[in-house]
DNA sequence: CAGCGTCTGTGCGCTAAGGCACTCATTGCC
DNA sequence: GGCAATGAGTGCCTTAGCGCACAGACGCTG
């Protein structure tokens, strides 16, 4: 419960509480670190733990019976995991992965369950969320159904690059490929053109994003209706440079 | 308000609430047809109404700017159209399209925006159902990517002829291929296939289902599926078999 | 430094489905 | 009865992505 050493990097949907509850909130919670590939929930089972992600991200995930896995969502700091619990449910609907390792809040079932009826602001901004993944699961699938494998990954490594807070993230091809429903080597091919073209490269792994307008030109137009939805719903999320800027605002 | 002629197709979730709650309820709410095609609500706007489906049925789809439409949901006299309203949103997440004409309970916005104020019971159930939903749009998504035509085909069947309440319903190929995210020439030559094999019958856009038990067997693993989730979660809904069984008993 | 596991590159044949373009049949309407 | 609209059947060529398989490349560990 180490609320004192508030990290660096806060998680959005808390901010948008009164400094008050989130303070009572944040007593319930510990920090911890995800650590890549780790699964946080399956399926129709219930929460261990709710996460607010502060600098790691995490998957959503459906596996169908003798297919790879296919990707629903992508949860960094500016949402949570487990959002669910503003519906009264504590089982998930999907499996989560973590994606990006790095920290985040982590909170007790029944603290949140037991919080949330004392904080109707809390119910509500988690209402928001659930309704801006909704619009995004629904976005993702039509996309997963229509659009091609390159526009398709550039969304996602835009996507990642978003909640990595870092322009280098840990990501293989396999891992990619699993979160898109497509072959390794689809992706191989696809990014190898990518790396080629300068906007990104990669090795082993360790993916370096070089030149992110590009990449938005090449992927397709649900990475900005992510976006679009989410702040026309719960308005801007806290950026990489918005931090430097508080930061400095704050040294002189 | 035409509270007095409740129709012989009653609507599940209305069922779960108790009959005192369900009968204030219905005062707010008239009966309306559904015609074929009407569009109900459009991606981001607000809604008109809501509707309670009784034996109509309406389709939930994402449209992406140059393609087709695809289908992600279907609601008949199990669900609502609306329930997003659940989490104090009055904007629709996807369009919706009647599917299958026939008759709905229809409420205003703000009649049932006050009543789920004093209803906690109904605030219950559509946070219910809205669970399922999600459960069932990510099963939605996974199918569309990784299943054949075929199967989803049958799949869309099926669950047409659960809310269509008999076996005659009105689709045709091209609003199939729309739902499917296909061409229509796909969906002729499926379907011929499974008019060959006596599984269904059809002719300009009336549908015949001969076989359901073969359809099933067609059918991917995704239809079952939803038919678990919707249960666990919210019970048995009433089928036609019920009602006529109901109808039975009331009778000698 | 040898060895193994992980990550990436590449190639080949295959197939479901797409795009496009007709024809044909049924139905309703003027 | 003739005409237009709608629904359905068919064919042909193209293509993105799959399954499978193997080879190189890097990096950790003993």
């Amino acid at each position: 419960m180490s609320v004192s050493t508030v990290p660096l990097i806060t998680n959005h949907l808390l901010q948008l509480l009164s400094s008050k509850d989130r303070h009572i909130l944040l007593q319930y919670c510990d920090v911890v670190q995800l650590q890549f590939a780790d699964i946080l929930c399956e399926p129709n089972q219930r929460y261990r733990y709710l996460y607010f992600p502060l600098s790691g991200f995490i998957s959503l995930v459906t596996k169908l019976a003798g297919h790879k896995p296919l990707e629903m969502g992508l949860i960094g700091n500016e949402g949570m995991l487990g959002v669910t619990l503003a519906l009264g449910m504590t089982t998930a609907p999907m499996q989560a992965v973590v994606q990006g390792k790095g920290t985040a809040w982590r909170i007790d079932v029944a603290d949140l369950q037991q919080f949330l009826l004392l904080c109707p602001q809390l119910q509500h901004v988690l209402q928001q969320y659930l309704f801006v993944q909704l619009a995004q699961l629904s976005q993702s699938a039509a996309c997963a159904h229509f659009h091609e494998l390159s526009p398709r990954l550039a969304r996602w490594l835009l996507m990642s690059h978003d909640r990595a807070h870092s322009s280098r993230f840990y990501l293989t091809h396999q891992f990619l490929a699993d979160m898109l429903g497509v072959r390794r080597s689809g992706v191989t091919v696809a990014a190898g053109i990518m790396q080629q073209q300068q906007f990104i490269s990669y090795s082993r792994g360790m993916i370096s994003i070089l030149d992110r307008q590009a990449l938005q030109n090449v992927a397709c137009e649900c990475y900005q209706a992510g976006l679009d939805e989410y702040l026309s719903v719960l308005g801007q999320p806290r950026t990489e440079d918005d931090i430097k800027q508080l930061l400095q605002q704050s040294v002189p």
